[in-house]
DNA sequence: TTTTGGCCAACTTATATACGGCTACGAG
DNA sequence: CTCGTAGCCGTATATAAGTTGGCCAAAA
C-alpha cells in the first residue's frame, strides 16, 4: 500500500509530528506529548517504539489504526501482521561481577569486552536469540529478543555461567 | 575512459546500561 | 581567575523501515 506521507502529516494534523525527507525519509508522530513514537513510510509500513509496557504498545497501535481509518486513509479491516521484533529489558546480579574474568568464563568467542570503548561487556549466547549488555556493578540490559520469556531465558542462561564460575 | 548497474552500509528512532571527555556555569 | 560540579554527548546493543551515497566492476 503506498502512502503520502506529507499528506498523512497533514489530514492527521497532530501537535507532534516531524517529517524532513532531506534528513530521514520517515515521517515520525506522536499521538501524545513525549508518548510512543510512530515511524512511517511511504510503502505504508509503520514501526512503533518507545513503549514501557505491552499495553501501551497496543493502545498505540489501535489508537493509530483507529485513526486512520477515521480519516479513511486506511480501511478499517486493513490487515496489519503486527508484531514485536524487539523487547529490551533491565536485570540486576546478585553481585558485582569482574568482567575481565567474565569474559573468560563466558568464552571469549561469545564476548566483545573493550572497557576503553564502552564499559559494558557484550555477550551474545550462541543458543539464545537475545544479546547481553553486562556491567561491573551487576546490571543488566538484555534486547535483540522479540519477547520477554527469551530475554529471561538468556538471563538465567547467563546466571547459571555466572553462578557455575563462581563454584570453581 | 566514461557510464551504468549492482551491492552494501549508513542513516534515524526508542530504551535500558555506564564511562570518559567536553562545555558551561556558579562560587570562592 | 580558577576550581568544582552538573549536564550532555559519544561510545555500544537490538530491531524494523526506505533512501541515498559510495564503491567496485563491467560494459560501451
Amino acid at each position: 500500500m503506498e502512502l503520502d506521507v506529507a499528506e498523512v502529516e497533514s489530514d492527521l494534523d497532530l501537535p507532534y509530528t516531524e517529517y524532513d525527507p532531506s534528513n530521514y525519509h520517515g515521517l515520525y508522530l506522536r499521538l501524545v506529548e513525549g508518548g510512543p513514537l510512530i515511524t512511517v513510510y511511504r510503502s505504508g509500513k509503520y514501526i512503533i517504539s518507545g513503549c514501557s509496557t505491552f499495553e501501551q504498545l497496543y493502545e498505540t497501535n489501535d489508537a493509530f489504526l483507529t485513526t486512520l481509518s477515521e480519516l479513511n486513509i486506511v480501511d478499517a479491516e486493513t490487515e496489519t501482521g503486527f508484531t514485536v521484533q524487539n523487547v529490551v529489558c533491565t536485570a540486576q546480579l546478585d553481585d558485582p561481577v569482574d568482567l575481565n574474568t567474565l569474559s573468560i568464563a563466558l568464552g571469549l568467542e561469545s564476548v566483545e569486552y573493550e572497557p576503553e570503548q564502552f564499559p559494558g561487556l557484550i555477550y551474545r549466547p550462541a543458543d539464545h536469540p537475545a544479546v547481553l549488555l553486562v556491567f561491573a556493578n551487576g546490571k543488566i540490559v538484555i534486547t535483540g529478543a522479540s519477547d520477554v520469556d527469551a530475554a529471561e531465558d538468556a538471563f538465567k542462561h547467563l546466571q547459571e555461567q555466572v553462578t557455575a564460575y563462581l563454584e570453581k
